[in-house]
DNA sequence: TGACAATATTAGAATATTATAATATACTAA
DNA sequence: TTAGTATATTATAATATTCTAATATTGTCA
């Protein structure tokens, strides 16, 4: 890992809702994108597109069940970065 | 503490050049401009121009000695976040 | 004071990020 | 197959970030 790798992560995790998104996979485990979009209030593609900066940055992974996608965060570093927030901001 | 706080930490850490500088901080210490810019190789009016980024976040802090003005980390979030990463980038 | 050293600020072009709106894709069940 | 549900993609306008080059500020010392 060099300094750009690094700081990819920290972008990342550098938006109010990708941060929210990340630490609510922390804490919850797994979520579809529709229970985001109602808990988060925001829109469907909105949420979609944040999702998609956090997978190309290898922080989570989406998991197809059926019709449903489960997101799960998936990256060592950023769960150590996630658990020094504050946990009420995950929900 | 609330998202757009948090994510404004990760916001200033997200640039491998502020990462390198306030990692740098974090294990010396202290660290003036010109040290910086030898260090890290980059222009002068670039190394201040990110380290206002850092101090506007609130992440470190410049006490002026003479001539000189030193730079230390002084937020106890980032020097948490920071520690997560490993040190050969620092130097 | 004037010259110099250390640092900060500004302007501007290139590029990246963000949110919205509209549309597309993938799967399920009838 | 068709309708419906879940999710992804695209285009676009607005805004923000980044770097370079030039200039300004602040403090020291002769």
């Amino acid at each position: 890992m060099n300094p750009e790798d690094y700081s990819e992560i920290f972008k990342a995790l550098s938006h109010p809702l990708r941060l929210k998104i990340a630490c609510g996979l922390l804490h919850k485990g797994k979520c579809n994108v529709n229970t985001m979009v109602e808990r988060l209030g925001e829109s469907q593609s909105l949420i979609s597109q944040h999702l998609n900066i956090l997978k190309k940055s290898g922080i989570i992974k989406g998991y197809r069940e059926g019709n449903i996608i489960w997101y799960r965060l998936e990256n060592e570093l950023a769960a150590k970065l996630l658990k020094n927030i504050e946990l009420k901001l995950c929900d």
